[in-house]
DNA sequence: TAGTGGTCTAGACCACAAA
DNA sequence: TTGTGGTCTAGACCACTAA
């Protein structure tokens, strides 16, 4: 198990941050379960209760925990609310939704960036772009149509990869160390030209589901413009406001 | 100025929050201006440190407030962000798109709860809710009709009202004492029916932003459930991930 | 009664911004 | 140099849960 390093210059609640969340995504901790009270967290790591407070209070501000007065602090079972918060993965959204997966890549090459895109992701319009199209299915079904433009210079030779199988995110993470960390989307209902009628097997101008999504790494930089359409009749996003 | 009780039951904490909170919707504290130190608003309200910045914490969780280290604490300006993660009313969502909002009530009257809704109310079927069906404009031209089931019971008379002209949100907080701190949501892509595509002024089947929202209270209690039908070709929602 | 999380205090040292 | 927010400590009292 990972521990607190002193001299680092990290913040300590940050350190002890990651080494809670990693027990909770790595299921060492199982959802339900009770994990170590303030006092033993005090005791195991040797911080003081204010700093072992601060981080329950982030892990318990993103859902991944939560508390019980008097009985203790327990892992928070994985629930479809987080979808529209959190950056989640169409693999693991649809598993949340209890619906198998799937993938069949429709088109993959580099091409120029548009005008549009390049302003989206801060770059010159006509630098190199890798777009990936991908038609998503769920439980065999089609669920969506995916077209990825990635910076290719952030991350060159992507296309390699097949990814009917792995995951764009998961291979841009351990190939090229990028983490997309943020993002700004965009939600509108429009109608579904003919061509991606087809695609997700609807009559042409049915109401799809159009997100644009902007995605940035851990320094912060814009590496992926995503447009989504999902068909209107399988899916819908789920959120909590507050006043 | 309001200030804190110490013999109230409420914790100090979020007193101080309702009193900060105050002073920034109030326009007392402009956007942009720097609000009292922590070291002031710790001798003027007689509290530590910790209790400040929990505070402090929250409101820039919420976003009315940034930090600027060796800088100060300042008044956020509102942004349009914020839409989709704060309950914004139609009036102030319009004003911050820029575009001039209007409002036409369609109907209004008591109606037993069908079953859906009590599910979503945690209610009885068929107890007693006000209905107001209202279409709402922007810039003159129809952007959405939305449907609001109140739970008559917390609201007695509330239909006597004239919600053309005022906010329903603001006749529930000041005639009723209900605030509404929270909401879940869901967002979905539909074809419009011919009924509601007459009121929108679009083609029958066009695309529509639909969401199901269900309100509560600051007492945590299920007060209104809202259906909304936006015009898929006119209107955009509006947030941001994390990973 | 013992253990848990909720709230609160008084103090400390730091890096950073502005004068 | 002064004031700001960022981080951290050690300790306190409370209400609640469970044995």
């Amino acid at each position: 198990m990972k521990s607190i390093v002193r001299t680092s210059k990290l913040p300590l609640y940050h350190q002890l941050y990651e080494i809670l969340r990693e027990n909770i995504l790595s299921r060492e901790w199982q959802p339900g379960e009770m994990i170590p009270s303030e006092a033993e967290l005090i005791d195991q790591h040797e911080v003081s209760r204010t700093t072992v407070r601060q981080v329950l209070d982030m892990l318990a501000k993103e859902g991944l925990i939560y508390r019980q007065p008097g009985r203790g602090t327990f892992v928070a079972h994985p629930t479809v609310e987080q979808a529209l918060v959190r950056i989640v993965s169409f693999t693991e959204d649809m598993q949340q939704r209890g619906e198998t997966p799937g993938t069949h890549v429709l088109s993959s090459s580099l091409v120029p960036a548009p005008q549009d895109i390049a302003e989206r992701l801060g770059i010159e319009a006509g630098e190199e772009l890798a777009r990936l199209e991908r038609l998503r299915l769920a439980d065999g079904e089609p669920m969506s149509v995916e077209e990825s433009y990635l910076v290719h210079r952030y991350c060159r030779g992507v296309l390699r990869g097949d990814y009917a199988a792995t995951s764009l995110r998961q291979a841009l993470e351990r190939q090229y160390g990028i983490r997309l960390v943020r993002a700004k989307q965009t939600i509108r209902a429009i109608p579904a030209p003919q061509k991606l009628a087809r695609l997700l097997s609807v009559p042409p101008k049915s109401a799809t589901l159009y997100i644009e999504r902007v995605s940035y790494s851990q320094d912060d930089i814009a590496v992926e413009f995503l447009r989504i359409h999902y068909r209107g009749d399988r899916y819908s996003l789920y959120n909590e406001l507050q006043g």
